[in-house]
Order: C-alpha cells, then sequence, then structure tokens
DNA sequence: GCCAACGTTGGC
DNA sequence: GCCAACGTTGGC
C-alpha cells in the first residue's frame, strides 16, 4: 500500500532542480519530532512525494519524488560540524531519522500555494493549506496527490 | 506538569 | 524584513 507525501524545502538550499541533477538524495537535518515520526515509522520505499518549495517566489509545489530507502538514522545529527548536529542523538540510540527521496518529474510549471487554495473545495483537508501549518513532512490524500499531479501535468 | 520565554518556520 | 503561529525549553 502506498502512502502519499508532501515534503517542504527551500529551493535555496536545496530545489527539485538539485534533485534532478543528484537523481537521488538523503532528506537530513529535518528535527522535529512529529516529521521524523513519519520518516522513521510510515514512509516506505515507493511511496510517492509532492516535493514543495517553501520561503520561495511563488511557494508552491514543483514537482514529484519518491521514496527510495526507508527510514534510517540521521547521520549528519551525530557530527559536531554540520549544521544539523544535535549532541542528544546518539549512534546507539538515535534521535533522528531521515529517507531517502528519489527524482520522479519536475512539472513544467510549478503550481503556486495559490492555486492549492483556490482549489481549496477539491482539496479540503490537505495539510500545507491549513493556517500555521510548518510540518515539513506532511501527508497527503491519494486523490489530492493526484490532483496536483494532474494540474502539473498541464 | 504548567506555562512564559524563546527560537524557528514560512507566507506575505 | 515582519510577524503570526507553533514547537521546544526550562524555571518553578
Amino acid at each position: 500500500m502506498i502512502s502519499y507525501w508532501l515534503m517542504k524545502s527551500e529551493p535555496s538550499s536545496y530545489s527539485i532542480d538539485d534533485l534532478k541533477s543528484d537523481k537521488n538524495t538523503y532528506w537530513n537535518g529535518v528535527r522535529n519530532f512529529q516529521a521524523r515520526n513519519f520518516m522513521r515509522d510510515t514512509m516506505r520505499v515507493g511511496d510517492q512525494v509532492l516535493f514543495y518549495h517553501s520561503s520561495a517566489e511563488p511557494p508552491g509545489v514543483a514537482g514529484v519524488a519518491q521514496v527510495s530507502r526507508a527510514g534510517y538514522p540521521d547521520f549528519t545529527a551525530w557530527d559536531k560540524k554540520d549544521s544539523h548536529y544535535d549532541p542528544k542523538s546518539k549512534q546507539e540510540n538515535p534521535l533522528w531519522y531521515m529517507v531517502d527521496i528519489a527524482f520522479v518529474e519536475k512539472f513544467p510549471r510549478l503550481i503556486p500555494l495559490e492555486t492549492l487554495k483556490a482549489n481549496e473545495k477539491l482539496l479540503k483537508g490537505m495539510p500545507v493549506l491549513k493556517k500555521g501549518m510548518r510540518l515539513s513532512v506532511q501527508p497527503v490524500e491519494k486523490k489530492h496527490f493526484e490532483w496536483v499531479r494532474r494540474c502539473g501535468k498541464k
């Protein structure tokens, strides 16, 4: 059973184009328990991901990725020199987890957040539309994922 | 275990 | 760059 997700990234640090050229990447640096739990416990290889550009002009969904490795410890939390270093995470008892994601497609045109909002009725309950929603890894309903993907192909 | 203070996120 | 919303921290 495939699940669907939305993952946020600031394109100034990592964009859909970066993923396209890398083909695959590890999603390190998530330091939020809810997002960690999704990555550690729920995400499976093959799950489909909406790649969302946040703090961008405009913000919106830039393309699709898929999970290529299920949750495993975020080793950047152990690296003192890494900006995501967290002394509370131990090798023998990791605090933070990540997944790997692989590039699937970049939409011909980014779907702005504004467009998602304009279709609020169709996308009812989609987390990214909720005011104050800051979660960087969010579950998305299949029908919402498919609507966004169809919209992106147009 | 409450909650004020603080830091971060992210749209605008 | 502002600031609302929210998660986390730490004093009590």
